[in-house]
Order: C-alpha cells, then sequence, then structure tokens
DNA sequence: CTACATTTTGCAATCGGTTGCAAGCCACTG
DNA sequence: CAGTGGCTTGCAACCGATTGCAAAATGTAG
C-alpha cells in the first residue's frame, strides 16, 4: 500500500532510524546520510505517518474545534480565521459540530480518542463548565469567546460582554434615545446574560428613562425578526441594542415589514461587526469585536499551552469599540 | 499520562487481547470477560487510542474536508451539513482551508501524512484535476459541487451547471426580458464558466435578444456589488443572472445606491438559494441547488468507497429548480 | 466419563514510527 | 602512534493498539 520508513531505508541503504532522524528536526544526521535519505524518499514519494509518529512522541498536532454557532454568519470569518491560523502554524483542525449538544462529554470522549494536543471551545453561548471538562480530562483547552472571567479555570480569549452592555447602553443615551431596550440572544448563553447585565446596570442609572428587554430564541436572523416582529405588535422603545449583530438583521427586516425607517424611526445597535454589517444594504451601527486579534492569539495560547501544558490560566480580554453606521440617530 | 489498554488488562486480569476485543464489534469474548474489562475500563475512565488502532487496522476514520469558499455565507450551511453528515456517522472531519491555493500538492500530502481514509473536496470552483490528485495519491475522494462530467474520472455529486444556465436564460425569457445578461464569478472558477456556457447557449437561440456577460473578481458580495456599479455605468441589461446568490446580494445592493428597484427596474435571478436569500429584506428570486441531498449523497458515497475503495467512478447529478420570489417581474 | 466440536483466551508478531544507548567512525592532539 | 573527544549510526525497546494461531476452556453428544 503506503511507502513506509523501512522501504526508504532500503533503498537508501541505512538503518530506519537515520531515516527517521533525516526527517525529524534537529537530530543528528550527516550530510552524505541526509542527502541519500532525501534522494530515496523522493524518489519513493514518502512522507512519514503523522499518526505513527504521534505514538512515540505524544504530539499530533491535531487541535480539537468546536462550535455551536453554525447558524450564524459571523461563524464563517471566525472559521476562516481558525482553520487558517492553525494551518500557518503546522496545526491541524479537527472538527466538532455540537448543533444543540450542551454537554462536553461526548466531545471530550472523541477528542480524546483523536489524541488531540489541544482544544478550542469557540462559542459565546456555552458556560466556563463546558471548557473546564476538557480540562479535567486533561485535554488542555482555550475558550474562545467565552464568558470572562476575573478568575478563570481555563483560558479564556474574548471580550468582556458586561463592558459592552454598558457602552451600548452609553450610546443610546448619547444619542438621546429614552425609551430604550435590549434585544438579546438566548437566554440560556452567557454572552447574551453578561451583555444584559451591562446593559441594565448602565440604563438603571437613570431612572427617568423607560427599559425594556427580551430574549431571542438563537443567535439567528429568524429569531431576531420574530421577536422584533412580537415587540412592534406592543408598544417597542425607540431605540436598541440588539445583541448580535445577526439579530440586528433580523430586527432591520421586521422594521422594513412595518415601514419603519432604522436610525430614525428606531434605532437598533448590534454587536459582532461581522462583514455582513459593512455591506452597504445593511449598514448596521454596531460595536466591533476584534475577531481577527481573538483569534490569533487563541491560537498563540494554544501553541503556549503544547510548551507548557501546566500552564497558570490567563483571561484575554480585548476591547472593543462602536462603529458607526446607519442604524443609529446622529449623536446631537 | 492517559490510561492504556495495558492498564485495563491488568486491573481486569486478563490479556491485552481480551480488552482490545470487548471494543472492538462483532469479536469473540465472553460475556463474563466482557464484564470485567467494561467494569475495569469505566473505572479507569479508558478510552481506546484510535490513532493506535488505526496502525493495524489501516482506518483512521478521518476524512479531509477541503476548500476555499469561505467568503460565501452558503459555506455556512455546506460546513453544517457535511460536519453533521459525517459526525453521523462516524467519522471525523479535518479541514483545509486553501483560500488562494489552487495547487492540491500540499492537502494531498498533509492528508496522507495523516492518513485520512478519504477526501471530500467541497468547492465549485476548483477543476476535476484537483480531486483527481487525490485519487492519484490513493486517496478515495468526492468532489461535491464539482464539475459534471458525462466520464466523471473522480466521484463527483453536485448539479449540472450548463443546465441552470439554460435554465435561468429561459426564466428570464419567460418573463419578457429582452436585454439580459450574465454576471458570473470569476472566468476560472468551472462553475462560473459552465453556467455561462448553458447561458449562451439557450439565449443564442433568440437573435433578436441583446446580450451581455460579464465575470466577477471573486463570489463575494463586494465582487458583485462591484460589477454591477460598473454595469450601471455604462447601459445595464434589464435581466441579470447572476451566477450565485452571493453575486446577487451584491448586485441587489449596488440597484438600490442607484435607486433601482429589483424587480421592477432591473430583474435578478440567482442560483443556491442560501438561507439568506429567503430573508424577507432580500426575497432574492434564485435556482435551488439542493444543497442539504448533495451533501448527504457526498457522504453515503464516501462510505460506499470505504467499503470498496476501487468503486467504478460515478457521478450524482441532483435537479434543481428556481423559486420565484421577489426580483422578477412576474410572468406574463 | 470420553471424544469431539466450539468458544474463548493469551502469546507474540505487527502496524510505522521514535529514541536511549553503546559501538563505530573520524579527525585531531601530543 | 596511542589517546581523546565529538559526531554518526544501528540495535532494540517501545508507543497503544490489533490479530492469526494454537492452546485452553467450555459445551455437547454418545
Amino acid at each position: 500500500m503506503s511507502v513506509t520508513l523501512k522501504d526508504v531505508a532500503a533503498l537508501a541503504g541505512v538503518s530506519r532510524s537515520a531515516v527517521s532522524r533525516t526527517f525529524t528536526e534537529g537530530a543528528s544526521v550527516s550530510a552524505k546520510t541526509r542527502c541519500k535519505v532525501e534522494k530515496a524518499a523522493k524518489e519513493l514519494g514518502y512522507s512519514p505517518n503523522a499518526l505513527a509518529s504521534s505514538l512515540t512522541t505524544g504530539r499530533t498536532k491535531l487541535i480539537g474545534l468546536i462550535s455551536n454557532n453554525f447558524h450564524n454568519p459571523v461563524f464563517l470569518e471566525v472559521f476562516d480565521q481558525f482553520t487558517r491560523a492553525l494551518q500557518e502554524r503546522g496545526l491541524r483542525p479537527l472538527i466538532v459540530n455540537l448543533t444543540d449538544e450542551t454537554e462536553p462529554a461526548n466531545s471530550v470522549r472523541m477528542l480524546r480518542q483523536y489524541s488531540v494536543d489541544a482544544a478550542i471551545v469557540a462559542s459565546s453561548t456555552l458556560p466556563p463548565s463546558f471548557a473546564k471538562a476538557f480540562h479535567d480530562a486533561g485535554v488542555p483547552v482555550v475558550h474562545t469567546f467565552g464568558r470572562s472571567a476575573t478568575s478563570p479555570e481555563v483560558h479564556v480569549v474574548g471580550i468582556d460582554n458586561v463592558e459592552c452592555g454598558r457602552m451600548a447602553a452609553r450610546e443610546l443615551l448619547a444619542r438621546g434615545y429614552r425609551r430604550i431596550g435590549y434585544l438579546g440572544g438566548p437566554k440560556d448563553a452567557t454572552s447574551a446574560m453578561d451583555r444584559y447585565r451591562g446593559f441594565m446596570e448602565e440604563v438603571e442609572k437613570h431612572p427617568e428613562l423607560e427599559v425594556s428587554h427580551s430574549f431571542a430564541g438563537a443567535y439567528s436572523f429568524e429569531a431576531g425578526r420574530a421577536e422584533m416582529l412580537r415587540l412592534l405588535e406592543g408598544s417597542p422603545a425607540d431605540g436598541y441594542f440588539c445583541g448580535d449583530d445577526i439579530l440586528s438583521v433580523g430586527a432591520l427586516s421586521a422594521l422594513r415589514d412595518h415601514g419603519l425607517k432604522p436610525g430614525e424611526d428606531i434605532g437598533i445597535i448590534g454587536l459582532n461587526d461581522m462583514e455582513m454589517s459593512r455591506w452597504e444594504n445593511i449598514d448596521l451601527t454596531t460595536i466591533h469585536q476584534p475577531i481577527k486579534q481573538i483569534i490569533t492569539s487563541s491560537v498563540d495560547l494554544v501553541e503556549e499551552m503544547l510548551k507548557d501544558p501546566k500552564r497558570y490560566p490567563e483571561a484575554r480580554i480585548f476591547p472593543c469599540r462602536v462603529i458607526e453606521r446607519g442604524t443609529l440617530r446622529p449623536r446631537p
């Protein structure tokens, strides 16, 4: 079937060790044998079996990438960045699509079976305990977009969702909105609750405000749209913080159905700044989350952990900022 | 570090073979030993090392998933479906993000190093030769969304892009468009050229038509928008077949900039029927491509190939149909 | 209880590599 | 030329599993 170490060794007239050594960084081989081996390897089209070598080295370079946000377009960017960042470092993404699963047990077992060197939980909805389960099973883990904590149990890279909630509230206030609402993601998503907390904390400083809140069933267009349609049946607020860009886009679609102009009749501010939010026909004012930096940093952290699996847990929090586009009225 | 076969064998007081056999389907073990082993395994939290076993069985259950469409939202669905379909069958997706690479050599080498059982090339832009390279390297391969051929060299699952071009042309004609244009994806994409061919073939039957065509730089919103903006500078057609939904959405955005109403001033028909096309604020008339069926079928085919790697190559072509929404004028 | 068929079991080789160790090689020094 | 030290090299054990084979255990029939 496939060509192995032994075949190359035979052709080159050297021992198997010699072949192995020419293919491992920093091993001691003379220029002469290296040359012979490389020639033989090329001739046979040999490339070393990564899995076999993992048996002795204990390294597979496989990284589990676990996610559940397959209906949010921002995930396409996340996914693109992650796979590229990993590849660039010679690491291989092994994907787990959680769909609606929220228990880590299956993913943990599976990724252990494949001896992944580390796991990345890329989700803003799963609780810290999810990532913790990997840690407890001895799999180094980074929780990207996870809940930030002052004393994290596992590595977390992302944003301060509570602060983002405050930021959104302040932005609405600064633009003169007085009847304001939070339209969040699902109640069981940590990010939805954290953003809610920050938002409420800020608006409660102003007792004169009329404040409302509600939670969509998912981080999806349909859920955002459905929730906004429901709100429009009653007496809606005039400025909303939608807990995520895709919810915002759904909400914008609902406004349009009712003949309402975003930014004029009702204001919307989102969170994420996904590519689509820049599209001229969406033009969403939103809080920018530095996705690329977050992901690069996550992968950096993964690499660090490969060197030192006992690394002391750390939270890397990146600042966000408001991107002004067309869905909030201008500052006075 | 991690608990192995040997540990379980020791605790259960049986040989390593016995342990191995209790974990492999259809091996001969008595109920008694099986029970002892399972108890010991549970106690130690043992789960077999898939990579070690792959050494002897020659099966990894790893499937390479190769793609380059990370800027087209439809890929999110593709990706969701693929990862789920594979997981359901106990297979594990190992991702390769090609970005701009068009040479198969690197991916082939990498996937061979990881001994994937098969590869899926999920791309409508890469040529058949790309997938062929995997086949030639001894890696069973399915080219999903690939160019359909009457005598394929490797397994292809997808649609007949030429026929889709014809279908789009007929639809525009049936609705009374007489100045019609093709706004395709990049010229080096097989799907862009195939759709173009079918489209032209059909319109050339009607010499009275005024026909134009152009190709966007990529399958992306920006490229579609830019190309349509360019067309609007001159004298645009009044009905367009955009070679892909994301191009259509870009084009729609351009129309809006010029104060033109899609479906009234200028007609647009897309291809794919991605989720977003159903959104009320997009409402794109398009040709539906049965993505879910295509992907399920692709994974079925992968499973077949695992049983019989020498399986005779086959093209599985799925019919498409026009989904009427709001961006073409009604049939007379 | 014996003879024979059928399971069940453990031994040992194997999969494709890596690596500690000791021996071999070489050049250089005195 | 013997002695020293630094590189190279091959041997053989090992990583964590699977599996053919033969021995052992069990079951069945006479």
